[in-house]
DNA sequence: CTGAAAGCGCTTACAG
DNA sequence: CTGAAAGCGCTTACAG
């Protein structure tokens, strides 16, 4: 038979005790004159005791002091660690995390588990990676905060953004102004599988598995491309998961249909060191043959060889308004962070003007 | 005045059904004939109730459906993201964790965060980075299972390690054959804070802020720079906390110190790139003019210039056991992991024999 | 298949 | 400063 471990009404039994009076020699022991408080201690330690049991205190309206994360995508937790973007991304929710004093609980983005910790997961809130509708009516209904990420779901609904259709066209522009016309885009395929290839064509908002902020950036590129006369239309759109060993794999689908871009413009650094690494496997040089511009600068672009050219958002200030905006319980928010163009060795001038 | 959020028994109320059979319309459907279950339902929509807080049924003794994971050495959990290591450890951790079906807290290292946490965080057991001797206590009392890492801290106490001094053995045997014989060693410093330096002289023991492990591997060098005469006393040692840009600071410590030797035996790859970083800097040629060997096999280290030659252990599989031992709430598991030597392009034949 | 009761372990007003 | 009571929101035997 298993010795039931003590609780706080035995501890108050055992010291002849209210059970209140007992509650207050651990939560509030100035509350207490000071023997009676030993007398307390002394019978907690012969029991074995170890202070109130944290379930307990919790349903009395208590906070869980902890956040979730749960990435974008049906993203694993492993895969969402091993993730140059969102290691960045959550360096920024940890330390807000650390200044509250409060726990990160990253959540598995996998379907089930992802409606199960919705549901059930012991949080004082929410940072989605991103959000499905289904999602969103789910997670409002725990009553707790929450924001989305890099989607504005509504002005009911917490978010923080990026100005996507700014840094595409300013990477775009970038490659105007150093004489390219040949484009070709890498989009994000926001689940895992393999590449899809869009032909130019006639093809508005055509892609299979992107989210708004994708649209936008493609908009951006558009913007640019259009001061030039080049309609979108005429540029082929790669679309392709960004983790390893998916972007390499996209690579090559792009080197093979579209040998003749010069200008690579590519919507996720990952994504774009896909591209830095097969293209050297293909004797491909970047950028005196293609010249390939990314965007987050994630920490990896500025080792990759050569170092990426690449639009700039701030991860982990994003990081941190997220979990600060979470942890405020604010609503309405709609923040959006600012991106920059940062020129590494990835572009320069088209060679065979 | 603030609506008060339904419960579980307005529902039943409103439905006019027993709590009890409330509480099984949401959690054993099956037991309830169709149309009772339908009233229930409809009740819960009208009153705007999203299912069973799960704060209630935890006190059932319910799961958390959640383990802890803590830094060892007062780590943040930002910190904690930025580690190749510990990157690589928590992808296997999380791996089993999506497996079982449970999310990952990750808990701030602390000394404040981590005392409150393990009283109070709301998970089903622990992984600990490492842990002095009052956290044990601490966490024993809480009754929940857990594991420690690099640590043997007794035989009711479960723990998962490596074979230190082995692969330390290995790695100077390594350095030996291929003909070195000055040598110096960084050690790990486990806390924030200048690089300490060592001379060489008798002094057993002597490392200020090291773990068991460090010991272990010490030994190691020390077996097998014994087997060509040479005393572990007659190296210098430099402790270096790993992070960035401790790393290199102790670097240039150890060059400027240690000017002659020839073979440096890195207890930690991120200290080791630290080396390598340092010596390109002081245009020291790696490994013409001096060899460097790492510990782990850190992500990072086969991408390094040049690709680090190093003593492997199995990061993945180490956080994968880790957190099977503490899901099967098992006891008394010491496991220890094994380890080997990956020769990369840091270490060469001595040049000026 | 459904209901009434007890209890999970603790905290918080409220009296005194 | 201390005690008695009610309640946090739910689940689980146990009767019927």
């Amino acid at each position: 038979m298993v010795k039931r471990t003590a609780k706080l009404s035995d501890v108050a039994a055992a010291a002849k005790v209210s059970l209140g009076t007992a509650s207050n020699a651990f939560n509030r022991p100035e509350l207490l004159r000071p023997e009676l408080r030993d007398l307390i201690e002394k019978a907690a330690r012969k029991l074995g005791y170890l202070g109130p049991d944290p379930k307990g205190r919790l349903l009395m309206g208590g906070k869980t002091n902890a956040i979730g994360f749960i990435p974008a995508g049906e993203m694993s937790v492993a895969t969402a660690f091993n993730s140059p973007f969102l290691r960045k991304f959550l360096s920024g929710v940890a330390e807000v995390c650390e200044e509250r004093g409060a726990s990160l609980v990253v959540i598995s983005g996998a379907e089930e588990r992802k409606d199960w910790a919705i549901r059930n997961a012991l949080v004082d809130g929410f940072i989605l990676g991103h959000a499905e509708e289904v999602n969103l009516i789910s997670v409002r209904r725990r009553k707790v905060p929450f924001v989305v990420m890099d989607l504005d779901a509504g002005p009911d609904v917490n978010s923080v953004g990026i100005a996507g259709r700014e840094g595409a066209r300013l990477a775009a522009q970038h490659m105007l102004d150093l004489g390219h016309r040949k484009f070709a885009i890498v989009s994000v395929l926001r689940k895992r599988g393999d590449a899809v290839w869009h032909s130019p064509g006639d093809r508005e908002r055509q892609l299979s598995a992107s989210y708004p902020l994708d649209y936008e950036k493609l908009d951006g590129y558009g913007d640019a491309l259009a001061t030039a006369g080049i309609s979108l239309n005429s540029v082929p759109i790669l679309e392709c998961y960004p983790p390893s060993p998916w972007a390499e794999a996209g690579a090559h689908v792009l080197f093979e249909r579209a040998p003749d871009a010069t200008a690579i413009l590519v919507m996720s650094d990952t994504n774009a060191l896909g591209v830095l690494n097969v293209a050297r496997e293909r004797g491909i040089k970047v950028p005196d043959d293609v010249s390939v511009v990314g965007f987050d600068d994630a920490p990896d672009a500025i080792t990759s060889s050569p170092p990426l050219t690449t639009i700039a958002q701030p991860l982990v200030e994003k990081g941190r308004l997220a979990a600060n905006i979470v942890f405020d319980g604010f609503h309405s928010r709609h923040e959006i962070m600012p991106v920059k163009l940062i020129i590494r060795a990835s572009t320069a001038f088209r060679s065979n003007a």
